[in-house]
DNA sequence: CGTCGGTCGTAC
DNA sequence: GACGTACGACCGACGT
C-alpha cells in the first residue's frame, strides 16, 4: 500500500511570505487581505498537488516559546509586524480550518518545533511526510521519508541529497551548521566571521560543534581556530536555538494523528468565509458543485406517482420529505403535502386535502414499500408514524441525514434538514416561503419539498461517506436505522392511560396544596408567591431570619431547593411544609393536570414522542409528553404511575435491566473483583459495601446505601466533595472512599484513566459499539469547563454503553414478539414497557428477558428481571 | 404578548 | 468549583 502523504504547513512563515510577495490588496471596505489570499492560494495548491492523506498548519503561539525562557535576547530585536499584516493573522486559523485543514499551535512552543514533533512522530505511521517552510532550521529534520518544500521554489523538493549539496553537511548537522554560521532571518548570531565556506569544512571534517569544539586545537584553519575560541559560547547558544525540538506533545494530532487526517475543504465554510474576506476567486471555487443543478417538482396526484414509484423500485431507495399541518396537541398533525423522489435529479410533490388523498397515496406506495424498497429521508419518523397510523406495516428505513448528522457530532442536536445539507455538502436550498393559502383553496405545497426529497441522494452519499470516514458506519447502519421503524411503532402504539383515576387526584391535591399554603403563610405572616423562588427566599431568610445554606449557581441568591429546605426544617417549621408544597404542586402541575388532556381522541391512549437525535451520550429522549421521568420514588408519585394502565384483557410487563451500566464498567474495566461479583450474581452493592466499609460499625443497610452512592460516583465522575454532601461525612473521608473504591477495583482507576488519557488525545471518547462522543472542551485552560468535560468523558462510553444495549434490545424485542400478542410500548433507559394479552403475559415476559440479555455478550452476563401487573408498577 | 435564562424537580 | 443524561413547570426580566 501506499505511503500516506503528511503535509506540515509552517503557517507564520506562509502568512508572512505572502504578504511581502502580494501586491496590497484590499477589501472593498479597506480592510487589507493580500496576505491572505496568497496564503490560501499557496495552500490550495499544496493540497491539490501534492493530494494529502494528513495535513496541519503549525503556528506560532502568541505567547512566548522556550527559547525566549532560555534565552531572553531570543527575537529581541525582530522588527514589529507591520498593521496590515497583523491584522490580517488571526484569519490564518479559520481560513485553514475552512480548507479542512488541522490547525495545531502548542503554548511555549514555536511552528518549528511542533512541525518537527510531528515529522517525528509520523515515523510510526510511515508516512510520507512534506514540510512547507522557507526556514533553514527546517531541513534539520529532512531524511528518506521527509521532504520540504521551500515557498522560493515550490517545484523543488529538498531531501538529505539537497541539502547537503546546498549547505554542505547532511540534514543531522544542520543545527551545527546554523549554530556556526547564524541565520539572519531566525535571530540566530552564530559565529561572527565563519561562513558556509569555512563551516562546512569543519563539519565534514569533525563531525558536530561538539566534536568540533573538543578538538579546536587541532584546527588547521588559524583564523577559524582563534573565531572558535573567543566566540564558543555564543556557537553553543545559536546551535542549541537552532535545534528544534522532537517531543512536543501535540493532542490535536491524536491516536496515530488522526486527528490530522485530511478529508478535503469544508465547501459551505469555506465560501462563506472567503466572501466574508472577499476571497472573491476562491470563494467561487467553492460555489455548489454540479448537483446544485435545482431538481425539476412536478406537482401530481396520486395518479401521477408511478414514475417515481417505479425508478425507486429499480434502485431500491426512495426519498421522502413530509409536511405535517398543525398539531393538536392529543392527535397526530396531518399530513398536508409529500415530496418523493428516486433520484437527484426529479421529484414529485403531491398535496393531501381529504382523507381521499391519503388513502390513493398509500395505495400507490403500498406495493413498493412492502417490496422492499427502503426510505430515505431526513427526521423520517414522522413520516414513518404517518404511514404506520394508516394501518400499513412498519417500512424499512434505508437513510435518515438527521440521525446521520447527529451521530457525526452527538452535541448538536436534531438539526433541519436545510442545516445539515449546507453544513454537509455546500448546498443550499433556493429561497422562498411556502405559498399561503388563497381565496381559491388551500396554499399549494411547497416546491422545496421536492428539491429536498431529490437532494436526499448527494446528501446521503456525504453522509455516508463521513460515517464511514469516523467509524460511525456500524451504529448507524446496525443501532439507528434498524431502530428508528420500532420508534415509530411505539409512538403510534401509544399507551393506555386512565384519566378518570387522576381526575379525583387532581382534586385532592388542590384541596391539599390550599390547606399548606394557607398554613405557611399564617406561619410566615404573609401571603406571597409560593411558586417563586425569589419570594420565597426573601420570606425565609430575610422576614424569618434562617440561615442561608447554599447559594444558587447563576445568580448567586440564596437557593431555596429542597436539600436546603430539609436542613432548614430543625429552625422552623416553614420549611418542611414547602418541601411538602413543591411536591404536592409539582406533581398537580406537571403531570396530574396536563396528562388527561394529552389522551389521543383518536386512539384512547398516550403517545409520547421519541427523539433519537437529541442525547449526547445516544440515549432516547421522550417529550410530549415526557414518559421518561414519570415518577416511582414517593408514593404520591407512585399513584400518578398507576394512572398508566393495560389495556382490558392485557397485562404490562415491565423488564429492567439490572446494574447496566455498573455491568458496562465491570466489562470496559475488566476489573476482577468487578466482574466475578457480577458473574458470581451477587450484589454489587452489597459486595461494594463489604470492601468498603467493613470494620467501620455501619449496619449493613446503611454501609450498603453508601456503597450504592459510591457505585454511582464513579459512573458521574463525582467529586469527593459532593460525594460528601450526599452521604453527610467531610470531604476527607469522601476522598477515602474514592480511593479505598479505586484500591480494591484498581481496574476502573486504569480504566477512567484510560479514558480521560483518550479523550485528551482525540478529542472524543467512544462506546464498546462505536459510538462517538466529541468533547472540545477536554483541553479547556478553564479548570471547571476541562474538569466538567472530563467527568463526561469518562461518563459517555458507560451511559452511551448501556444506550446501545437497550436500543438493540429493542429491535431484537421488536423482531421476537411479532409473532406473540406482545407489543413494545415505551422504553425508559433501562427499562422495555411491553404489553400483552393477559394469558400470555409470562411467556412475553420471558421473551423479552430473553431478547434483552441476549443483546450483547460482555465479560459479564447481562440480566434483565421482569414484572408483570395491570399498572405500570414495580 | 412571546422569548429566554434561571431555578427547581422528576426520571434513569 | 464541585454529579452524568434528559424534559418541563414556573418565575421574572426583557422586548414587541
Amino acid at each position: 500500500m501506499e505511503r500516506p502523504t503528511l503535509l506540515l504547513v509552517d503557517g507564520n512563515n506562509l502568512l508572512f511570505r505572502s504578504f511581502f510577495a502580494m501586491p496590497r490588496l484590499t477589501r472593498s471596505d479597506g480592510f487589507p487581505n493580500g496576505a491572505l489570499h496568497g496564503f490560501v492560494a499557496a495552500l490550495r495548491k499544496l493540497l491539490r498537488e501534492e493530494a494529502p492523506g494528513f495535513a496541519a498548519v503549525a503556528f506560532d503561539p502568541p505567547g512566548p516559546t522556550f527559547r525566549h525562557r532560555q534565552f531572553p535576547d531570543y527575537k529581541a530585536n525582530r522588527p514589529k509586524t507591520p498593521p496590515d499584516l497583523a491584522v490580517q493573522l488571526p484569519f490564518m486559523r479559520e481560513v485553514s480550518r475552512a480548507l479542512g485543514v488541522s490547525v495545531v499551535e502548542v503554548e511555549g512552543f514555536e511552528a518549528d518545533d511542533v512541525i518537527a514533533s510531528l515529522a517525528s512522530a509520523s515515523a510510526a505511521e510511515d508516512h510520507q511526510v512534506l514540510v512547507f517552510s522557507g526556514d533553514k532550521d527546517l531541513l534539520q529534520v529532512v531524511d528518506d521519508r521527509v521532504r520540504v518544500i521551500r515557498p522560493s521554489a515550490p517545484g523543488q523538493k529538498v531531501g538529505p541529497v539537497e541539502v547537503e549539496a546546498k549547505l554542505g553537511v547532511p540534514p543531522r548537522y544542520v543545527p551545527d551548521y546554523l549554530g556556526l554560521v547564524g541565520d539572519s532571518v531566525d535571530n540566530i548570531p552564530g559565529v561572527p566571521g565563519i561562513g558556509p565556506k569555512t563551516a562546512a569544512p569543519l563539519i565534514s571534517a569533525w563531525g558536530d560543534l561538539d566534536a568540533i569544539l573538543a578538538h579546536r586545537d587541532r584546527i588547521p584553519q588559524k583564523r577559524a581556530r582563534t573565531l572558535l575560541a573567543k566566540h564558543e559560547e555564543r556557537a553553543v547558544l545559536s546551535r542549541d536555538l537552532a535545534r528544534l525540538r522532537l517531543d512536543v506533545p501535540v493532542p490535536e494530532a491524536g491516536e496515530a494523528l488522526e486527528g490530522l487526517r485530511y478529508r478535503g475543504p469544508r465547501a459551505a465554510d469555506a465560501r462563506e468565509l472567503f466572501e466574508k474576506l472577499e476571497l472573491r476567486t476562491h470563494a467561487r471555487d467553492f460555489a455548489p458543485a454540479p448537483p446544485a443543478r435545482i431538481p425539476k417538482v412536478k406537482e401530481t396526484t396520486a395518479a401521477g406517482l408511478p414514475v417515481v414509484l417505479d425508478a425507486a423500485r429499480t434502485s431500491g431507495a426512495l426519498a421522502v420529505h413530509a409536511a405535517f399541518g398543525p398539531a393538536t396537541g392529543r392527535d397526530p398533525a396531518p399530513l398536508t403535502a409529500l415530496g418523493l423522489a428516486a433520484t437527484e435529479d426529479g421529484a414529485v410533490l403531491t398535496r393531501l386535502d381529504a382523507d381521499e388523498d391519503a388513502e390513493a397515496i398509500v395505495g400507490a406506495l403500498a406495493p413498493i414499500l412492502e417490496g422492499g424498497v427502503g426510505l430515505v429521508g431526513h427526521g423520517l419518523s414522522g413520516f414513518a408514524r404517518w404511514w404506520i397510523e394508516q394501518g400499513q406495516a412498519a417500512p424499512r428505513v434505508l437513510h435518515d441525514s438527521q440521525v446521520a448528522a447527529w451521530l457525526l457530532n452527538t452535541t448538536l442536536r436534531a438539526r433541519s434538514f436545510d442545516e445539515v445539507l449546507r453544513d454537509a455538502t455546500g448546498l443550499a436550498l433556493p429561497d422562498g416561503q411556502p405559498p399561503a393559502a388563497t381565496l381559491f383553496g388551500a396554499a399549494a405545497p411547497d416546491p422545496r419539498l421536492g428539491i429536498r426529497a431529490a437532494w436526499q441522494f448527494p446528501l446521503r452519499a456525504r453522509l455516508d461517506a463521513l460515517l464511514e470516514q469516523e467509524g460511525l458506519a456500524p451504529v448507524f447502519r446496525d443501532i439507528e436505522m434498524p431502530l428508528l421503524p420500532v420508534l415509530a411503532r411505539i409512538e403510534t402504539r401509544g399507551i393506555c392511560f386512565d384519566a378518570a383515576a387522576l381526575g379525583a387526584l387532581g382534586e385532592e391535591l388542590g384541596v391539599r396544596i390550599e390547606e399548606l399554603s394557607g398554613r405557611i403563610f399564617a406561619l410566615a405572616g404573609l401571603r406571597f408567591d409560593l411558586q417563586s423562588p425569589k419570594q420565597l427566599a426573601e420570606v425565609l431568610f430575610e422576614k424569618l431570619n434562617l440561615p442561608q445554606l447554599a447559594k444558587t449557581k447563576k445568580l448567586k441568591r440564596a437557593s431555596t431547593r429542597a436539600s436546603v429546605l430539609e436542613d432548614l426544617s430543625g429552625y422552623h417549621e416553614v420549611p418542611g411544609l414547602v418541601i411538602e408544597y413543591r411536591e404536592l404542586s409539582k406533581m398537580k402541575s406537571t403531570w396530574v393536570d396536563p396528562l388527561p388532556g394529552l389522551v389521543s381522541k383518536a386512539t384512547g391512549r398516550l403517545h409520547t414522542r421519541l427523539h433519537q437525535a437529541v442525547a449526547a451520550t445516544g440515549r432516547l429522549s421522550s417529550t410530549d409528553p415526557n414518559l421518561q421521568n414519570i415518577p416511582v420514588r414517593t408514593a404520591l408519585g407512585r399513584q400518578v404511575r398507576r394512572a398508566f394502565v393495560a389495556a382490558p384483557g392485557k397485562r404490562l410487563i415491565s423488564a429492567d435491566y439490572s446494574q447496566i451500566e455498573l455491568r458496562v464498567l465491570a466489562h470496559l474495566s475488566g476489573d476482577p473483583a468487578l466482574g466475578e461479583a457480577f458473574r458470581a450474581g451477587e450484589d454489587v452493592h452489597a459486595r461494594t459495601a463489604r470492601e468498603l466499609f467493613d470494620g467501620f460499625g455501619l449496619s449493613s443497610r446503611e454501609a450498603r446505601r453508601r456503597a450504592k452512592i459510591v457505585n454511582f460516583s464513579v459512573i458521574y465522575g463525582k467529586t469527593p466533595f459532593t460525594l460528601a454532601k450526599e452521604i453527610g461525612t467531610t470531604t476527607a473521608e469522601a476522598k477515602a472512599f474514592i480511593e479505598a473504591y479505586f484500591d480494591r477495583y484498581s481496574g476502573v482507576r486504569d480504566l477512567v484513566e484510560a479514558i480521560r488519557a483518550e479523550a485528551r488525545q482525540t478529542g472524543r471518547v467512544r462506546t464498546l459499539f462505536g459510538r462517538a462522543r466529541h468533547l472540545p472542551e477536554i483541553r479547556a485552560t478553564h479548570r471547571a469547563r476541562r474538569e466538567a468535560a472530563e467527568r463526561m468523558a469518562v461518563n459517555a462510553p458507560i451511559q452511551g454503553a448501556a444506550a446501545d444495549l437497550i436500543k438493540l434490545a429493542m429491535v431484537r424485542v421488536e423482531r421476537a414478539l411479532e409473532p406473540t400478542s406482545g407489543r413494545l410500548l415505551l422504553q425508559v433507559h433501562d427499562e422495555l414497557l411491553v404489553e400483552a394479552d393477559a394469558g400470555e403475559a409470562t411467556a412475553v415476559g420471558e421473551r423479552v428477558r430473553r431478547e434483552m440479555e441476549a443483546a450483547a455478550e460482555l465479560s459479564v452476563p447481562l440480566v434483565a428481571g421482569v414484572t408483570i401487573a395491570k399498572y405500570w408498577d414495580h
